[in-house]
RNA sequence: GCCCGUUUGGUGUAGAGGUUAUCAUGCAGGAUUGUCAUUCCUGCGACCCGGGUUCAAUUCCCGGAAUGGGCGCCA
């Protein structure tokens, strides 16, 4: 299952996943094993247990002359889900009895124990079982995670995340991006467009900083060249949607010497990079096949990693304003697109597209624009993009405003007084490359790769306007 | 913030103004078994909270809380 190297521990000499994948060399041999006790059949003279840990599943076998009555009533005694040890010696699994015509399964392995520890009981009834058929609420679920992210399924999910974390950042530093981190806590208010967390910074008042983008630009007036950074962002936005979240992961980048049709290739290269390593990794395929398994038993349509083509299609927002007033939808130039648009939109656009050239009117301060390019209103567009799948948007990026003077004009056009901007706008008045950049979620892309509804399944802990526990 | 829905054993559900409150899963006990999420038998366990209508409310009404969905805003 793993290309890991798994050394022995001090609770264990193998992996469950080395008993399957070494099994034949392990024949006859003595091995101590240790997981999760995932299901036990057996009452009698005998005992099968299937044990689970974080690398796969094996069976141990235990008759009372190789363990003793006493530790063959342990086990048959115990509830499921408690964590024990196992010694014995491995061998091949009897084939199970296969219906004619039907093709037997590889060989498996298993152990027949001659010695049991429990290491840790689990008190019955679970709060949500791990195996079981019926299906669970959402809230049970992420009230008891610890137990929901033992079922394979969800275990799969946060896998695949951390490959989608993987790829990125490979693909990000192949091009020359230096990963970084910015602060988490910040004195100034909004850059605009949210609701920010308040808090006490001793004795001064500070905030939860919304996102990376005004430290990630003073890293290009500091020469850095191309930095990443894949962190938190915090919103206070009482949304309660299926893709909102309070506290995301944000896969951020900033490029100097680079406008946005360049960091526009910078994003989808990566997420091509995403898709087509994780459709070539075993492991992965591996994970995608346990989360169908998963849907088909909830008459959900299997997913697929189709890996999007290069170039993604770009709809430019005055095309795509003319296109939805085409197909009908409710909207006028510099309107923003919302979700049913958006729908129309991309009726015609099975995967991810672009939409450059929003009016600067729609955008944050810090965004470019171009002197004389306009829309078909007259109005004055920006160097700033979206990149959405569907519906949803994944990313919104663009080219800076790198000009002092124009910046602290958009300052002052969008309310905001440049003065409590000075960390930020000094920046810019000592020299300063052309950049450009984005923020990509991440639970929105793992949402896209895994068919997920809700961005809650994408996260661990997910923090909503309701939940801050645990 | 606005709109709509839901709340029944540990978990997920069915249902009705008066029922012994359904089914599955689980749990407990027993029988069986080189098993394959074992099979079979027996048992255990529930109507969100407050108020109202009624002879009678878990069921109808009002309020609250919790929860699900849609929208806005965003990533």
């Amino acid at each position: 299952m793993s290309n890991a190297q798994w050394h022995p521990t001090n609770y264990r000499t193998h992996t469950l996943g080395q008993i399957q994948s070494e099994g034949s060399d392990l024949i006859g041999q003595e091995v101590t094993i240790a997981g999760f006790l995932h299901a036990s059949r057996g009452k009698g003279a005998i005992c099968f247990a299937d044990l689970r840990d974080g690398t796969g599943m094996t069976q141990i076998f235990a008759k009372s002359d190789s363990l003793g009555e006493e530790k063959l009533s342990l086990l048959q005694s115990l509830n499921r889900e408690s964590t024990i040890q196992a010694t014995g010696t491995v061998a091949e699994k009897r084939p199970p009895k296969v219906k004619e015509g039907e093709t037997p399964p590889p060989p498996a392995y298993e152990v027949l124990v001659s010695d049991l520890h429990v290491i840790a009981s689990a008190e019955a009834p679970l709060p949500l079982g791990v195996t079981d058929t019926v299906s669970v609420g959402l809230d049970t679920r992420l009230d008891n995670r610890f137990l929901d992210l033992r079922r394979a399924h969800v275990n799969a999910m946060f896998r695949l995340r951390g490959k989608v974390l993987q790829y990125g950042r490979e693909h990000l530093i192949n091009e020359g991006f230096v990963e970084t981190h910015t602060p988490k806590i910040v004195a100034t208010a909004t850059e605009g467009g949210t609701d920010l967390f308040p808090m006490q910074y001793f004795d001064t008042p500070a905030y939860l900083n919304q996102s990376p983008q005004l430290f990630k630009q003073l890293c290009m007036s500091g020469g850095l060249e191309r930095v990443f950074e894949v962190g938190p962002a915090f919103r206070a936005e009482k949304h309660d949607t299926y893709r909102h979240l309070n506290e995301f992961i944000s896969f951020d980048i900033e490029c100097s010497w680079a406008d946005d049709n360049d960091v526009m290739g910078v994003l989808e290269r990566m997420i091509h990079h995403i898709w087509k390593s994780i459709a070539h990794d075993d492991e992965c395929k591996s994970h995608i096949n346990t989360i169908n398994d998963y849907r088909a038993t909830q008459d959900e349509e299997p997913i697929e990693v189709i890996v999007p083509e290069l170039p993604f299609p770009r709809v430019e927002y005055d095309d795509a304003i003319r296109i939805i007033k085409e197909k009908g939808g409710k909207i006028e130039w510099g309107d923003d697109i919302d979700a049913e648009n958006s729908d129309l939109l991309a009726e015609d656009l099975p995967q991810f597209y672009f939409l450059p050239r929003w009016p600067m009117d729609l955008k944050p301060f810090y965004i470019h624009q171009v002197e004389g390019e306009t829309g078909s209103t007259g109005r004055q567009l920006s160097r700033g993009f979206d990149l959405n799948f569907g519906r949803d948007e994944l990313t919104s990026g663009g080219q800076r405003e790198h000009r002092i003077d124009i910046l602290c004009e958009n300052l002052k056009d969008m309310g905001l007084d440049p003065e409590e901007f000075e960390f930020y706008v000094a920046g810019f008045r000592h020299g300063v490359p052309p950049h450009a950049g984005w923020g990509l979620g991440v639970e929105r892309i793992l949402m896209k790769l895994t068919g997920a509804s809700n961005v809650r399944e994408t996260v661990l802990f997910p923090r909503d306007r309701k939940r801050v526990c645990p």
